[in-house]
DNA sequence: GTCTATATTGTGATAGAC
DNA sequence: GTCTATCACAATATAGAC
């Protein structure tokens, strides 16, 4: 498997393509003609540089978790206290659904993820884990320091914020509704901070 | 447009079969020689009781919400006391996603909507006001008998709460976790009960 | 109501010239 | 790397016999 960083200018732009299809009509929903006119090419030069579209999506997906991760660096970076971190992590969501009504690239995919090829969706597994993960340590953090209220446990209180804004982002389209991401966040999280 | 009250047997079957394609794969992921087989017909026979995809899945939404209303209104009659009630209605998402992992129909369709035929995304519009209609007045009761905090308004609160529950199917597939919905759910309202 | 047959379009993917 | 041409197949949908 190809790995993102080592792609042709390009494939890059066939990646660049592909993501903002996944996010708009889901793995299924899109072809690679529609990739293809995105980036301006024939249908067969797609091919060439990504042979089958589970593998497209893969490297679309990889990168995507890439990415994400490198902005969770930089939230802690800029920012100390475990609340501030958690309303930057709306944020994101937030920026991603102003773009278009986009959602994460891997809520879409996890909606589909029984009919995807077992190689991507444990690609989505992936980038639900490490969001897991980081949550639920920014959420230990602001618990031992006294900003977020001790229970529920860390864990519980990181799956319930992803699930709130991965959520958020589906019936913000379903609703058409003028409630964003972050709202819905800054609801959740007034009600765990001390 | 035909009312899912008026229709034949088979064509009942055919809207049996038709809701839990779009449940585990999606509007674009499913196709009427799937429904065919399920049914045990061929694929004109689906064409004469529903002569389009567009008009076989609205209908199959407009059950759904139907029958979601209804179940509704029976956690009205059985229990007296918001957060019981709260609970309840997580159960309702729990039992959907424990039969083969099944998403919420319009959570499914949710993250579809932009693709979808505009009558039936306004089906799914309404699916999610009527939820949120009930799970707001079910949280401002609870907050009137003193038994869910005053803050967030009523409105907020029912926004998270769906959203908490829709997502948690869409990570809860992603992830192949043990956490199920009403796990996710309980942490939500742990938050909330005075 | 159901079927066979078919129209039409779109899909992922490949062969092979340039 | 990109193209034209094409394959094999699946999709929604219709015509018309039974």
């Amino acid at each position: 498997m190809k790995h993102f960083s080592e792609i042709s200018a390009t494939a890059e732009k066939v990646v660049d393509a592909a993501e903002g299809l996944v996010q708009e009509r889901g793995y299924t929903g899109f072809s690679y003609d529609d990739v293809a006119q995105l980036v301006g090419i024939k249908k067969p030069s797609i091919h060439h540089h990504f042979p089958t579209k589970a593998e497209l999506v893969a490297v679309v997906t990889q990168r995507y978790t890439h990415r994400f991760r490198e902005q969770l660096l930089g939230i802690e970076g800029r920012l100390p206290k475990a609340p501030e971190r958690l309303a930057a992590y709306a944020a994101l969501f937030e920026r991603t659904f102003a773009h278009n009504r986009r959602l994460c690239l891997c809520g879409m995919l996890g909606a589909e993820a029984d009919s995807l090829p077992e190689t991507l969706a444990s690609e989505v597994r992936r980038f639900f884990e490490a969001n897991i993960d980081w949550l639920a340590s920014t959420f230990l953090a602001g618990q031992q320091a006294g900003l977020i209220r001790p229970s529920p446990d860390a864990r519980a209180l990181a799956e319930a914020y992803l699930c709130t804004l991965e959520g958020a982002m589906v019936v913000g389209r379903g609703l058409r509704s003028p409630r964003s991401p972050a709202d819905v966040a800054e609801a959740f999280l007034s009600t765990v901070r001390v």
